[in-house]
DNA sequence: ATCCTTGGTATCCATGAGGTAACTGAGTTC
DNA sequence: GAACTCAGTTACCTCATGGATACCAAGGAT
């Protein structure tokens, strides 16, 4: 199957908007996105926001960002140093689907931990049943 | 901060919103998600959808969705076993969020792949100059 | 008897993501 | 001239994720 004309398909590993829709899931980087919703924020609140990340990962994802055109890193010439990151266009663009996702894993808390106590619940009693 | 009484906030480290927020950022499970929109269907022909998982991943996913509450596993008495997936009614609820961001990577591919791009010409004109 | 099927397990191993801690640079303040 | 600030960088280490491979169970077909 030559995948080469074909429209995006996540389903194709060889699809780069399957690195992209994967990248989303990265551990930090989705959350980086929704705090800069706010507006553009420096270095080290950022870190304060996303709560105890340390500085090598979150440049690291900060650059991931930035190379992907999400966000847009500003050096001022003061000292000390002031950094300022913010989302670009198609960085917002992002914003609307990941609120969405957020929202349905805020809103789905209470039923997916239910479903995990009863799940367990059952592998327990199949344990001591068997 | 006592975050006991606060609504879910995946920006928190200890709220379980954010371990079901990653979740869906898991390299095959949104995938499998994805994949089950069509109905339910049997653990090789997912394997063949995903493209090429191995069957230990695949299991340790599909374990992981199904404890989640986010699908459902029926074993058919037959020989050769048939295993069905499907998801419930709160997995499905995930499929519209889900599929919105989906489209937003596979329909920003090109932007992404253009700032890819531009940043790496950046660097190495840096590279050159400096 | 042996082989075929499906839906997994079991075991081992490599990769790399992420964490820790210490250090840098440059100007400003004390 | 020592210390402080911010925004990182560097070197090192650990551990979980995921991959490769082989194997298994159960019954039907040959």
């Amino acid at each position: 199957m030559d995948t080469k004309d074909l429209p995006a398909n996540v389903l194709d590993p060889d699809c780069p908007s399957r690195v992209i829709f994967q990248r989303i899931g990265d551990k930090w980087a989705s959350l980086v996105v929704q705090v800069l919703a706010d507006g553009p924020i420096r270095f080290s609140e950022l870190r304060k926001m996303v709560h105890v990340v340390t500085p090598k990962v979150l440049t690291q994802t900060l650059r991931t960002l930035e190379r992907d055109g999400l966000i847009t890193r500003t050096v001022h010439a003061q000292v000390p140093p002031r950094v300022d990151y913010e989302l670009t266009e198609l960085g917002a663009s992002l914003l609307e689907p990941l609120t969405l996702l957020r929202l349905w894993a805020e809103d789905h808390v209470p039923s997916i931990l239910k479903a995990r106590d009863a799940y367990d619940d059952a592998q327990d009693e199949a344990f001591i049943g068997g």
